[in-house]
RNA sequence: GUGGUUGUAGCUCAGCUGGUUAGAGCGUCGGUUUGUGGUACCGAAAGUCGCCGGUUCGAACCCGGUCUUCCACCCCA
């Protein structure tokens, strides 16, 4: 035999089962987000290799997936360029489209390039497959389903709550209970690097503080001082490593550390706001939670900043991630477009889901009803039967061959079909069919206007 | 991109310091007189031991490369 197939690295097939499953969790989102208001679009695959580069930062070009040039691409790299076996650099000119990295970047671009069709405040959501160029690990794919709602056009913070309240929405709806909404805002990231005289280190300064409750507290101050960020800022930080307490707590504790930072007292005065509305209008099953270590998507991020973390006890990465971005579109040339948005990480929501052993058992895809094949004569009439069921609705099939009843059974066993109808001589003779429950085991014989109204 | 880890029947794994025809459980398939299954009994099939190369009289086992798995960085859903 040849060598068996295979899938590259970081990707899955879906068996029905798993389908059902995603499904499950698809339907659920999506319904949630139209009861908040949203509308679907959807954008390519892949984008012009310049809508994507460079919005991410350096660590994300790398792994965005290059699609090479139809043709001779080769011809077509000048000499010097070709002799010089730069990578960064010959890529540019053998491949001009790239796959897509995430939502958000296409759909900013979408925005720019639609702006006249448009009725702002724009508030759509996507649910498609991404695909980075990442190492695969548990629950981290290279390719993977995000669901975003964004709304454009709209600075108001109102649009922070609901986002909350649809984070609480959906994870309610799957019965996840327990999920933590972590919130930050990059002005009082902002504001605190401005106190300890580190603005033009925000970056390496918000990555070390985001790494505190992985490395701790000694090892995120060697990283902040092997970044060059001064002993005396790193004193000032201190109380921020202590913050503790409710969302008031911290943020009272907030406003001594940043009295000083115009930016940073704007950060706090968002929060308080958001967290009066979340307060006032209560949350079903998830928890919001301040953490000022919080440092995501900060390439984009201006405002708020979003992570929802699994349930205690699950192991794994965030499975939901948002924020403001008030200039995403700007990049493409239309300025003053306030967005906010979040995104669901539809593959490790099924991954947690599925440890937990929280689906539903009712979301298998199978047929309702199968009818084992005695003949000729008695398929014809079962035939005419599923014809019948299918017309009201009733998913139905015939085992298509004569084989042992047993092994029919069987059959309809492994692919757990609720339902089984006998029809045979007897039956064919009388005009009626035995409708057996698989799970009860208990039959009984019907006519057809019976048998359609009982599994209706 | 860096470092490590894993890979034996469909699945979960055994396989002693390299030594004859590589094993088990589960599953699959067939049968226990083709109208009753999920429980019983009998039997069978199925693996160039991830792939390529090397060392050796001899390799599933040792070495190199490669792909895959998972993990830690990086980053992130």
């Amino acid at each position: 035999m040849a060598q068996k197939p295979s899938i590259p690295k970081g990707t899955r097939d879906f068996n029905p089962q798993e389908v059902a499953k995603r499904n499950y969790i698809f339907n659920t989102i999506r319904s949630q987000f139209e009861t908040f208001g949203f509308q679907p679009i959807e954008t390519p695959s892949f984008e012009n290799s310049d809508t994507l580069m460079g919005k991410y930062g350096e660590e994300g070009d790398r792994l965005i997936f290059k699609i090479l040039n139809s043709g001779d691409y080769l011809s077509k790299v000048n000499e010097d360029l070709y002799t010089s076996r730069d990578s960064n650099k010959i890529t540019s000119s053998i491949s001009e489209k790239a796959l897509r990295y995430d939502l958000t970047v296409p759909f900013a671009r979408y925005v720019v390039q639609h702006q006249n069709d448009i009725d702002f405040p724009f508030k759509r959501y996507q649910i498609q497959p991404v695909w980075r160029a990442d190492r695969p690990q548990k629950g981290r794919f290279r390719e993977f389903y995000q669901c975003d709602a964004d709304v454009v056009g709209s600075d108001s913070l109102w649009q922070e709550v609901e986002f909350i309240q649809l984070y609480d929405a959906v994870f309610t709806a799957l019965k996840l209970d327990g999920v933590t909404i972590k919130i930050n805002n990059r002005k009082i990231l902002s504001g605190i690097a401005e106190v300890i005289g580190a603005q033009d280190k925000l970056i390496d300064f918000t990555v070390a503080l985001d790494k505190l409750d992985k490395i701790g507290e000694e090892k995120v101050k060697d990283e902040m001082r092997s970044k060059g960020i001064f002993e005396e800022g790193i004193t000032k930080l201190q109380p921020l490593f202590t913050l503790k307490g409710d969302f008031g707590n911290q943020i009272e504790e907030l406003k001594t550390i940043l009295n000083s930072s115009e930016e940073g007292k704007k950060g706090i005065e968002e929060l308080e706001f958001i967290n009066n509305g979340i307060e006032t209008l209560g949350l079903k099953t998830a928890t919001l939670q301040l953490d000022v270590t919080l440092a995501r998507g900060l390439n984009y991020y201006t405002g708020a900043i979003f992570e929802v973390a699994a349930p205690d006890g699950v192991k794994m990465g965030s499975i939901g991630g948002g924020g403001r971005y008030d200039d995403l579109t700007g990049i493409f040339g239309l300025k003053d477009m306030s967005g906010v948005g979040i995104s669901f990480g539809l593959d490790r929501i099924a991954l947690v889901l599925e440890d937990l052993g929280l689906f539903p058992e009712t979301i298998t895809n199978t047929v309702k009803v199968l009818f084992i094949n005695f003949g000729e004569a008695e398929a014809m009439a079962s035939m005419k039967a599923i014809k019948a069921l299918r017309e009201a609705g009733v998913s139905a099939e015939l085992f298509p061959d004569n084989k042992k009843t047993i092994k029919q059974f069987n059959y309809a066993n492994k692919r757990q079909i609720p339902f089984v109808v006998l029809l045979g001589e007897s039956e064919l003779a009388a005009n009626t069919f035995t409708l057996k429950n698989m799970n009860s085991g208990e039959q009984q014989e019907l006519t057809l206007e019976k048998l359609i109204a009982m599994l209706r």
